[in-house]
DNA sequence: TTTTTTTAATGAACACCGTTCAGTGAATAA
DNA sequence: TTATTCACTGAACGGTGTTCATTAAAAAAA
């Protein structure tokens, strides 16, 4: 009996569809600006069909977090194996920005919007976080062991690392770069990273 | 006639109460969860009443962000006068993240929220913003003047420095701190802007 | 003082939002 | 062929930002 089955795919390729449309709406928009009628309207669906594959606007948005976190973590666990430890860290630092900046929707939901994330965030969610941190975090003590940030807790540094990041691209995600010529974005980020990779050398 | 001076510091009051009922409700929620009917009801008026001292709610919102630039900017400007230009950016660092966290609906409005305030911000506005951003150019400048950061430009130094402090902050204001004890945040910010400072020494 | 004019404040209304639910028609099962 | 399941929807509810005619009080004019 194939029809299960089918069923089943076809209710996943539905879920599919209202994460797609819903993100290509998202962009650059904030979440309440996207409405479920909008998401509805797009797909050529009545609004209430939405609902029948997610419980509200929240478990929407929970959903595509999730899968933001899942590409994330794939990414960053994606690491290149590399003798240098701070070779390490610096890849990651490259990975992280390239993640923010061509999936500026997650990103978004994942580290920056508040409302519907904050309280209660799928077990799977928080554990990719964690899980993601983690990664971070042992490169960092590998650092340290290998000779580099001594003295320091791989802790705080590993949130220093991440803060800074965080800082360049939420500004250009979040559109707070206008005093800068467009073309130069990109170039300004990576220099920033450059200085700071080059900074990290003597901490 | 002291009737009409009467009628204009009663108006600038009436705009101070609706900005700061305002504020009180913007602690730790999003700006769309909190709404024209709450702000009027915590004041007892008639949300009507709120349209004639503001054309929307954008343009509340474009208040609140002009009263943080002010105050943004007047911290910024007192910078104590130091002979050390890199302790008088590192100074700045202090402030800026000292500004971020003891102002957060301040600072969410006037570098992390999307929406209101995207196109069109005030030309005061404006204009303080990149005061505040020459300001710290300015001292980066003299940084280099005095032999740190050789080679390196002002501009790009400066986005690099403004990129962390705004990575610290937001990380703070927007909540994603949940994985560190509540009572280490403090610590954790003060330990991250003391290694990049370290850092700074040697780029 | 009495009348007129200005003006601050409002209640009711509009269109949109998220969300629910009884109902409908087609696909599946009997 | 009949019964049942099930994806889907239109209409409705309470909430939102916003507008506007109306009201009552304050100020100005008589």
């Amino acid at each position: 009996m194939g029809i299960a089955e089918r069923k089943e795919r076809e209710k996943q390729e539905m879920r599919e569809l209202i994460l797609s449309t819903a993100t290509a709406l998202f962009l650059g928009k904030n979440y309440d600006q996207v409405s479920m009628r909008n998401i509805a309207e797009a797909m050529e669906y009545s609004p209430a069909t939405i609902y029948l594959y997610f419980k509200d606007k929240n478990e929407l948005l929970y959903a595509l977090s999730e899968a933001g976190f899942r590409k994330f973590f794939a990414e960053f666990q994606g690491l290149p194996p590399q003798q240098n430890a701070l070779e390490r860290l610096r890849e990651l630092g490259r990975i992280y920005i390239n993640f923010a900046l061509t999936n500026p929707v997650y990103y978004d939901l994942m580290f920056i919007m508040r409302g519907p994330m904050e309280s209660h965030r799928t077990d799977e969610e928080w554990e990719l976080g964690m899980s993601s941190h983690h990664i971070l975090t042992q490169v960092v003590a590998q650092c340290i062991e290998q000779g580099y940030f001594s003295g320091k807790d791989p802790d705080r540094v590993s949130f220093m690392v991440w803060s800074f990041v965080h800082g360049v691209v939420s500004f250009k995600i979040r559109d707070r770069m206008k005093m800068y010529e467009p073309e130069e974005h990109e170039a300004m980020i990576h220099d920033a990273l450059s200085m700071f990779n080059e900074m990290l050398t003597c901490l």
